[in-house]
DNA sequence: CCAGCAATAGTCAATAGGGACTAGCCGCGG
DNA sequence: CCGCGGCTAGTCCCTATTGACTATTGCTGG
């Protein structure tokens, strides 16, 4: 198998390089960081691209459709620290061929590989399981996210940190009323009551993942 | 030198090991969890402990006196995903010798283990200067968290999950104009201005460690 | 070109939240 | 035994927020 390897921890990313070359692969390249991996992945055409999802700002998930343009058939398999479904779910949506936690020891993160490089998903069967029930009940509050518009996200930057209406009015460039609206718009496809409330939603729920890539 | 590496990450476990025996030191032990750092530090007494900051609760914090008790003379090197100063003066108040990041290569690590083992401080010099210099200004808004009492911490966890006033005067157990008052005086010490500025104050920096060890 | 949607702006009524107080009760240290 | 601090509870007054609306503008896909 020949592997591209993407972490910004670059401990992690000499260990994967390190251990993956002893169990007989193929490390063409490491990157510290989405662009170099994709620019790594357009030179090389590698088998399969380990990608961590950590990166902030949602970067990883995005990186997923720029690696498969790039080399339709190098597989993408995310790695990630925890088994979050949400992420998992949005992962495999955008491309990716597996999903892998870090607390694996190294063989099976190798079978996984070679998993995702026969053609199969490379998600362990619990986790795949979580993440695909809640397309079904589309009363998870977090489903509702992919449905806020551009200024609905920049008003929920402003309830997370904090600011009142007219500050919000401030900062956005509009009257305070339209704000408000904005703000109504935005508790009701969450289906919460309070500002407060989408709030923790978002920090408690809410991982970088969620974000937009556009915005920030 | 002889190692003990903790760290609930298998793979960066391993990883680890591999990488600092591959520079000619002697990895004792390799542990999944503080608990069994703990034992294998006292078992082993090892030149350095490295453990990963980024166990849940706490943990990790409370793990270093643990780890000092078990044997004195063994350094305790915190790893972190995050350069978070705030963990890094709470860590080495408690006893930790070292901090240094997972983004560092494998050398620096190295080195920096080196330096906690002849006794120096290893951290990094611009992340030292961030770490001591909130103790001085007072100002601070998180400075003012050490004097919420207990209740307050309860009723800062109801803000967080969103809850109005009546909600929490029902999981707490008391009338809503006790709550109320509650969240008043919490408002007051922390020097904000409203319950979704506490949550978002806590939110953005107060990670798990902000949190009283009692309490969850 | 028209329908639909996002963004803009506004109104009215009702409720929740915040500021500034007072006050009783209880346990703990001096 | 007294005072202090924390937990409890309450009041008055004002502002912020919410719910439920309407309405205009501008862009976009069919």
């Amino acid at each position: 198998m020949r592997i591209v390897v993407c972490d910004d921890h670059r401990l992690l990313l000499e260990a994967l390089g390190m251990a993956l070359s002893a169990t007989g692969h193929e490390v063409v390249a490491l990157a510290g960081h989405p662009e170099e991996a994709v620019q790594a992945v357009a030179e090389h055409q590698p088998d399969v691209c380990l990608l961590d999802v950590n990166f902030p700002d949602g970067t990883s998930v995005a990186a997923i459709h720029q690696l498969r343009e790039a080399s339709p058939d190098t597989k993408v398999v995310m790695l990630s620290a925890e088994a979050d479904h949400a992420v998992v779910g949005r992962a495999i949506a955008e491309g990716a061929s597996g999903y892998v936690g870090k607390e694996k020891p190294i063989t099976e993160i190798v079978e996984m590989l070679d998993r995702a490089v026969r053609g199969q998903l490379a998600v362990e069967p619990s986790l795949l399981q979580r993440a695909l029930r809640p397309h079904k009940s589309s009363e998870d509050p977090l489903w509702a996210l992919q449905f806020l518009t551009d200024r609905e996200w920049q008003v929920m930057r402003c309830i997370m940190e904090g600011q009142t209406t007219e500050e919000m009015a401030g900062s956005l460039g509009v009257q305070r009323s339209t704000a408000r609206t904005h703000v109504q718009n935005l508790l009701t496809k969450l289906g919460v009551h309070s500002r407060l409330q989408a709030a923790a939603l978002m920090s408690a729920h809410g991982s970088q993942e969620s974000w937009p890539v556009h915005l920030r």
